[in-house]
DNA sequence: CTTGACTTTGACGTAACGTTAAGGTGTAAG
DNA sequence: CTTACACCTTAACGTTACGTCAAAGTCAAG
């Protein structure tokens, strides 16, 4: 009754390793029409049908749209190397930014095991040889502060960037405090928050009080920043946090 | 009027990089709720908010869903680094992957500017020791030949096997044939057709006739290979395959 | 009082299907 | 002949994280 090499929806989904949907939607979309619709309605394939379809599968695992593949597809005089080379492109930069994500995830993980710390002028030194430049500029190149950024950090000897990132730690340690029943408003806190201030001022980035206070923010926000300064006493980045605000909003 | 730490949902979506819209999604699915919904239905947002944003964001860059960031940061006990570490397993896969699509995708670019010729041999080689396993795997796999395939391949000594893989060339070029008038069921054609399907299963794997329908029928499906018989002569491809179909129907 | 920038809700569109739901069809067995 | 069961159909909503109108209300300045 039925000629043999003719195939119903599911015998031909089942030989190209997908579900019937995927196939009544290539069929909604028109790009793999049945060669017959029977008066019942039924979808009848052949063996072309399952050419055309394994041709799809091939391009849709190299993740192209649908719509590209129908224009290789149906169109003969496409131009299939330039849509090939094209995704590639399109595959590089995905493949390069997932590298960046790893990387920074990593990070993270690291930061929250205690394995590795990051520093902040790691981070943003001199903003073009850092490292995280590229996060940095997305996450601060709109702000007036990148462009304005000087580079002093270079300008040091590795000795001089030494001594300076040890006093940074000082700093920070003096701003978290000891005790865990201090406030952020506390004189000897706001001292410590100033004096950070100032080291940055001096022997970083030419700051002011609204950089200030996003700075803190991401102390906060960013969890590899955060694990500094949770290790130095829990609660210490959002306490951080208060006491450099507190400061900022009273010295407008 | 306004108090000075309160924003509007489009300061606070400029101070974080983001559309309104964004905003309102994430108060929509609970993700950062206003701090204040004045009579007129107008959001308000204060300082934390913004911070609350930040940290949205920096799970949000490295690509967590929004679900999951939700956790993270709504419930304290909740595992962040357990959740980071299954998301760079994530991460892992997903780069693992483009990464096997771009040798494919480089390999059928190359195919197409006639750079390099993938064999079938080298391709389908013992199956477990081919560079192609994954991709074999994935398209052969479910199939019974994957399982019964002996590895013949990798007994034969690298003399061997450039002499096979000649033998295989002229036997494909003689498939194809020079004459663009000749029809598949030319005799001269067919039984060039039975001299490869002998060959495969003498020096390579063991197949029946729909295995060597389906091999057929990727010569055309995959640009890699159709490269191959096209640069015999154009249309090379399609008449191979129909060369083989009616080998296979006559030799049931 | 008008203008223009801003706000609101609502709703559709995105990519490629997965997943019911409700009902029709084909075939083999009892 | 009926029944069971596997298969087929269309229709329609769900997925993710918003973009993009549309229609209408609000605010501050000139």
């Amino acid at each position: 009754m039925m000629k043999t090499n003719t195939y119903t929806i599911k015998q031909i989904a089942d030989m190209a390793g997908v579900t019937t949907r995927t196939i009544r939607y290539y069929d909604q979309i028109d790009l793999l029409k049945p060669v017959e619709t029977h008066s019942n309605g039924y979808r009848y394939y052949d063996r072309s049908s399952l050419l055309q379809l394994q041709q799809i599968m091939f391009f849709r695992e190299l993740d192209l749209p649908l719509e590209d593949i129908r224009s290789i597809i149906n169109r003969p005089d496409f131009d299939m190397l330039e849509a090939l080379q094209k995704h590639r492109l399109s595959l590089q930069t995905q493949q390069n930014r997932l590298q960046r994500l790893l990387r920074t995830l990593d990070q993270t993980i690291d930061s929250l095991n205690g394995t590795t710390e990051i520093s902040e002028e790691e981070y943003f030194k001199g903003f073009d040889q850092s490292e995280y430049e590229e996060e940095v500029r997305a996450r601060w190149g709109n702000t007036s502060y990148y462009t304005e950024s000087q580079q002093k950090w270079a300008s040091y000897s590795p000795q001089q960037q030494e001594e300076i990132k040890a006093q940074g730690s000082l700093l920070i340690t003096d701003m978290v405090g000891t005790d865990s029943n201090a406030k952020p408003e506390d004189a000897n806190i706001q001292q410590a928050v100033g004096a950070y201030y100032d080291y940055l001022n001096r022997y970083f980035y030419t700051c002011d009080l609204n950089f200030f206070r996003g700075l803190a923010d991401m102390w906060v926000a960013d969890p590899r920043f955060a694990a500094n300064y949770e290790r130095v006493r829990p609660g210490g980045a959002a306490f951080v946090r208060e006491a450099v605000h507190f400061y900022c909003d009273h010295h407008a």
